[in-house]
DNA sequence: CAACAATGATTACAAGTGTAATCCTAATAA
DNA sequence: TTATTAGGATTACACTTGTAATCATTGTTG
């Protein structure tokens, strides 16, 4: 399986948001969700469209003819993507440990509450399962 | 500052284990790496110097002419460079959050004690500072 | 001293990426 | 029905990346 660049994650992005989905509504999700990051990206048309064909060569999305135009599906989860790459990610930087990652992260990044929670539970339930 | 990319960054690691260092100090370190972690990988001689080109021309590391060879060093620190890895990650794949990205990565991989008894010192280093 | 060897600089080159423009065909509107 | 348009398919093109090879210079060795 080839590697997904970023901005194809950004159009399996706005794919996983609903599916099936034609072209234009991926590219008027992609805009809506610009806009709303408040960032002056476009995404153009053409380059969506070129960016889906991609992805269907790289066997990450399938399409079907509807009619005259192509429905869209992901093919991947977007779990198991994410999680390939955060554990690829914190193999090359951090040996394949955790708590470096964590660690780092909390220094710069404030944490909120919520945050603090979703690790507690994270924690209690693995303590549920080991030792 | 340009992106550093993967091969670029593995010639980093082995610059940042101990510097400065000359080309072929960081050529033998990286073959070493390899071979212990038993890849059949084999770091080309003209390779790592295209690379430690880059990484000049991307001013993440420096040199000093010292008689006929140059002797390199860092420019950036390991800890920034994978902490804005980490935090860039997180930024594009779980919205900014934390919580997610440790689920996701301990439904797959085992966490051990270690990764749990950092992540329990953070949260209390947490709640010591808030609320 | 002359040929060689080491080492940094320059050049190479295919594959992947971001970002589109152009081409082609079918649907639609005048 | 004919001109226009809305897609999808194909082509473009500069930049990056991985992976070196070649060039040029200078120190080294016979």
């Amino acid at each position: 399986m080839t590697e997904i660049s970023n901005a194809e994650f950004e159009v399996l992005e706005a794919l996983w948001q609903k599916y099936p989905a034609s072209a234009n509504d991926i590219i008027a999700k992609l805009n809506e969700h610009a806009e709303a990051a408040n960032q002056e990206k476009h995404w153009h048309d053409k380059t969506v469209k070129t960016l889906l064909n991609r992805l269907v060569k790289k066997q990450a999305i399938s399409f079907e003819k509807q009619q005259r135009h192509y429905l869209y599906s992901p093919l991947l989860e977007r779990e198991d993507y994410t999680t390939k790459e955060s554990t690829s990610l914190i193999e090359r930087m951090f040996s394949g440990k955790l708590a470096p990652l964590v660690a780092g992260f909390a220094k710069k990044n404030e944490l909120n509450k919520d945050d603090i929670n979703a690790l507690k539970a994270l924690i209690s339930d693995w303590e549920k399962h080991h030792d």
